[in-house]
RNA sequence: GGGGCGUUAGCUCAAUUGGGAGAGCGCCGCGUUUGCAACGCGGAGGUUACCGGUUCGAUCCCGGUACGCUCCA
């Protein structure tokens, strides 16, 4: 059976036979979700589900989930290629009932499908329950042993007992409950139920049921759950191992291709041969390169799928967060690679088409443009090369130093690793080559430093009113409060509300503020008018203003599981729940929705001259700029933008009607031209904001291409009735935020009006420079460079300002080149009328109106045809005068040294000098004291005379 | 979010009590050679990222900005 029978198996056990909803997994990387790096289990996309925030409409469902375990809490990057189950990436099979069956169904199911369609024999399962907590009085679940005595006819000693490995929590707070898990003995003699959640291999959890039946509160108390829910999870690989008779998940048929793959490659053979133990070791590697060979295959290849499902899903590899995780994944499989399988070029991206070939069929997705994987990949290839390139020469320039201790310092190896990147491991390996060690004690306690450093400064500030807790969340639908009702945020009309709930961050309480304690507090209205933050536009700040007195400062909004949080502080009068307020919205309000009109009109403009590849990647609008990122691969030239932003100003000037309405998603998604956020999920009555044409209009013609002319979205947020309302836009800048993703940022309205006036200024200054003298030139140049310094210049002006800039510059450079022609003509010349007054072979004096390159030009002359000479020469300028000397090496061991020289004598113009023995220079404030200064160098050159 | 490091010629990089901006490769010209490679000679190419400060004087010291690399969370 190959897996992916197993994989269809599964599914259509629970989806044709049961009834199950099949729901496509959730991208491997969270969107919505900043608290996880990774989706790490079959649950997550279901979270909401579970803590009550969001109902579907279906209560039963199954996918295979794609997970990642690598960079949180689960982190099992070190273990893979020596351990035989641990995988960064893996799929998770899974069922749920959402309030539907439960403990009775979940296991006769589970029973079913291992021991009737997949025909597991039943004398070799195990299962684990629940043992029970007095404390918080969760009795021993019973009743699923029940279950499974009754099901599946189990002896009392296939059944076992577990402590907390079997209460399954989803965080400190929040839905949980007992499971049961199912285990597979594989011992030829049947003895392995004394290994039951054990080490021994031969022993192994398949399958984890999870009754999620409690709340767990802030206290630690548990309250029971009114629905009840199910959980499970099967290690996809692990099925596979068991039910293709293999010791291990890399043994399973889905890896065939990519062993065949990079066997290709490398010239090598794998032989799926392990280690005793997941740790490394050095020695018994050493002593075995076909263990080290196969190591490297499992590395590559997990490694290889989880990078492509990462980037297939949206991330990047980069410096922080996840997308740090990801560089850190590809350049582990890259160094095992290049060490054991001798790949010193890029060649992970080669290996991109076997994941899409092998797994494309399951998950389309990774159908949808491989080669933009490709290109990352190989980038990051290039990019790790020169790290390890430049690393190599650092490591050499380290070993030199430490060949006669013979172990390159805990210092060095830490500084390869903190500052250049440079592997650890590798600079092990490369010291054991050349017979050296490495003090790994001291670079452990450097790291251990540097990493106490990056946390010692880890401060979670007042970020708790921003969301609610889980348990405040049950305790709010346990009262019965409703979640909010905003409908009018659409308009900008004050609402009459009540306070329904106070929030401080940590708990809900009935009053706040003055001397009720508490000022900093968000607050639940059973109506509001403001805008919680969605959808990039920043939620809305105003006041809410009680009779008694009582007013809050409202900063932000935002919404929690249907809740609209007015965060903000009190002051005055306290606030008390029951209070009657008036919600009143600041005037910026206005300001925001001229920059989310704005930000559709550019969405629209950047496609009509873009092209159809632009899609939208996230957009900020606040009420001082909006700002818009999308997918585009270079930077955009002064025609485009020129272009899109003339597009978006015509739109303007057009007074364009802006509508607003809500449609089924089928529908609206038929409408040609129509702008979705490409990952987001919609819900199945969408709200569109056209601008130009009306819903109906769109929705009587969906195919019509004149729709292509108009801006069209998908859109909650809060717009203008008008497009003549934005009054201005101007693209501020322009600028790439990661590879293949450009980010402008544009103004509207006043904040536009202003900034033109700074391009006007930019470009007076750029025509003022263009007619200017050639003295004049440095002062516009400093001028033009500090104008387009301010953040708010727009980008266009920018871009004109620093075209004049360079051509200054290069007119500047012309003018001393010129200069330059005449003075070395001049200074030979010179030199020939000085060498006249030379005093045996001393020559001190003044050129007047030399620069002070041409005075060392003339000094350099001289004593290319004097060598022997001792030179000292000056020149004054308005409010300075500059020496210059020269002597001898014959001079210099008579006791002449130019540095000595030159600074006593422009101590007595004011100034001071130096320089090395054979050439100096000095300079004093004084010009007028130059011949008495001349008069105390001769003095000082008496010595040598 | 917090550290470390970097930015000098087209490229790779030097330049220490703060005092003359350099090398190798590449490029252009000339020479040697039947030709090529190689070699020899000569040459062009620099706002030392940007802004400010200290100083008689800053590539160098100090502060800030931008961009890049890198580690940790």
């Amino acid at each position: 059976m190959t897996s992916a029978q197993i994989r269809q198996q599964f599914l259509d056990f629970f989806v044709q036979k049961h009834g199950h909803r099949f729901v496509p997994s959730s991208p491997v990387v969270p969107h919505d979700d900043p608290t996880l790096l990774f989706t790490n289990a079959g649950m997550n996309q279901f979270k909401p589900i579970f803590l009550g925030l969001e109902k579907r409409d279906y209560s039963r469902a199954a996918n295979t989930q794609k997970c990642i375990r690598a960079g949180g809490k689960h982190n099992d990057l070190d273990d893979v290629g020596r351990s035989r189950r641990h995988h960064t990436f893996f799929e998770m099979l899974g069922n749920w009932s959402f309030g539907d069956y439960f403990k009775h169904g979940a296991i006769e199911m589970a029973w079913e499908l291992l021991t009737k369609v997949w025909k597991l024999d039943p004398t070799r399962l195990h299962v684990s329950c629940y043992e029970g907590d007095e404390q918080h009085g969760v009795p021993r679940d019973t009743e699923a042993a029940d279950i499974w005595r009754q099901i599946a006819n189990l002896p009392d000693d296939h059944i076992h007992y577990f402590g907390k490995d079997n209460f399954w929590e989803m965080g400190d707070t929040g839905p949980c409950g007992p499971c049961t898990e199912i285990y597979i003995d594989r011992t030829p003699d049947r003895s392995g139920g004394q290994h039951v959640n054990g080490d021994n291999p031969l022993v192994m959890e398949i399958w984890n049921l999870v009754f999620i039946q409690y709340n767990r509160n802030a206290d630690r108390t548990l309250t029971p759950l009114p629905a009840r829910h199910v959980d499970t999870g099967m290690g996809f690989e692990r099925i596979c191992q068991v039910l293709q008779n293999k010791q291990d998940n890399y043994g399973i048929d889905l890896w065939d291709p990519f062993f065949a793959a990079i066997s290709q490659l490398s010239n090598r053979t794998y032989t799926g041969q392990y280690p005793r133990t997941n740790a490394p070791d050095p020695a018994a590697e050493a002593a075995n390169p076909q263990l080290r060979t196969d190591i490297a295959f499992r590395v590559i290849a997990d490694h290889l799928r989880c990078l492509v499902f990462a980037l297939t899903d949206g991330a990047t590899p980069s410096n922080e967060g996840r997308g740090y995780v990801l560089r850190r994944i590809l350049r582990r499989a890259v160094r095992f690679g290049r060490q054991q399988l001798d790949l010193r070029q890029p060649f992970l991206h080669q290996l991109v088409p076997v994941v899409v070939d092998s797994m494309g069929s399951a998950f389309p997705e990774l159908k949808r443009d491989p080669q933009r994987v490709v290109d990352i990949i190989q980038d990051e290839e290039v990019s790790f090369g020169r790290t390890l390139d430049r690393g190599i020469a650092l490591f050499d320039e380290a070993a030199q130093r430490s060949h006669k201790t013979g172990r390159i310092s805990g210092e060095d190896a830490f500084k390869l690793h903190d500052t250049y990147g440079f592997p650890v491991d590798l600079t092990q390996v490369m010291a054991t080559e050349r017979g050296m060690g490495v003090d790994i004690a001291d670079y452990e306690r450097l790291m251990d430093e540097a990493r106490q450093r990056a946390r010692g400064t880890d401060q979670n500030d007042q970020a708790n009113l921003i969301s609610l807790t889980p348990a405040a969340l049950s305790q709010l639908q346990q009262q019965g409060i409703a979640p909010t009702d905003d409908a009018a945020k659409f308009s900008t009309a004050p609402v009459s509300a009540r306070v329904l709930a106070i929030w401080t961050g940590s708990e809900l309480v009935d009053q706040a503020g003055a001397a009720a304690g508490a000022d900093e507090v968000a607050v639940i209205l059973d109506q509001t008018c403001f805008y919680a933050e969605m959808g990039g536009q920043v939620g809305d700040s105003g006041q809410l203003r009680t009779a008694g007195g009582s007013i809050v400062n409202i900063q932000t909004t935002r919404a929690a599981g249907g809740y609209v949080l007015h965060i903000g502080s009190i002051s005055a009068q306290p606030l008390r729940v029951g209070d009657q307020v008036t919600a009143t919205l600041s005037s910026v309000r206005r300001l925001t929705e001229k920059n989310h009109t704005a930000t559709h009109l550019a969405n629209w403009a950047l496609r009509q001259v873009l092209g159809d590849g632009v899609q939208q990647k996230g957009s900020l609008v606040d009420p001082d700029k909006l700002r818009f990122d999308f997918s585009h691969t270079k930077a955009l030239s002064e025609v485009e933008l020129t272009t899109a932003q003339q597009l978006v100003q015509a739109a303007i000037e057009k007074k364009m009607p802006v509508h607003a309405d809500t449609a089924a998603q089928e529908q609206a998604m038929k409408i040609n031209g129509l702008r979705a956020v490409f990952g987001e999920k919609y819900p199945p009555r969408v709200r569109v904001v056209s601008i130009g044409a009306s819903l109906n209009e769109l929705l009587a013609l969906p195919q019509d291409a004149r729709w292509r002319e108009f801006s069209i979205e998908f859109c909650g947020g809060t717009h203008l009735q008008n497009t003549a309302e934005i009054e201005n836009f101007l693209i501020i800048s322009e600028e790439s935020v990661s590879k293949g993703v450009r980010r402008i940022t544009a103004f509207t309205g006043p904040a536009a009006r202003q900034a033109q006036t700074l391009a006007d200024d930019i470009d007076q200054r750029i025509a003022a420079a263009g007619q200017s003298d050639d003295e004049q030139l440095p002062r516009h140049i400093t001028n033009l460079t500090r104008a387009i310094a301010t953040p708010a210049v727009p980008l266009l002006a920018k871009r004109r300002a620093q075209a004049a800039i360079a051509e200054l510059h290069a007119r500047v450079k012309a003018l001393g080149k010129a200069e330059k022609k005449q003075e070395t003509f001049n200074a030979s010349a010179v030199a020939d009328e000085l060498m006249k007054l030379a005093v045996g072979h001393l020559i001190v004096a003044a050129v007047d109106g030399a620069s002070d390159d041409q005075l060392r030009s003339v000094v350099d002359s001289i004593k290319t045809r004097q060598p022997t000479y001792a030179i000292m020469l000056a020149c004054g300028a308005e409010d300075k005068a500059a020496f210059v000397a020269a002597v001898s090496d014959d001079l210099i061991k008579k006791g002449l040294k130019a540095g000595d020289w030159v600074r006593q004598t422009a101590q007595v113009a004011g100034g001071g000098g130096g320089g090395r023995p054979n050439l100096a220079q000095g300079s004093g404030k004084d010009p007028t004291q130059i011949s008495a200064a001349l008069d105390q160098a001769r003095q000082l050159a008496q010595v040598v005379q």
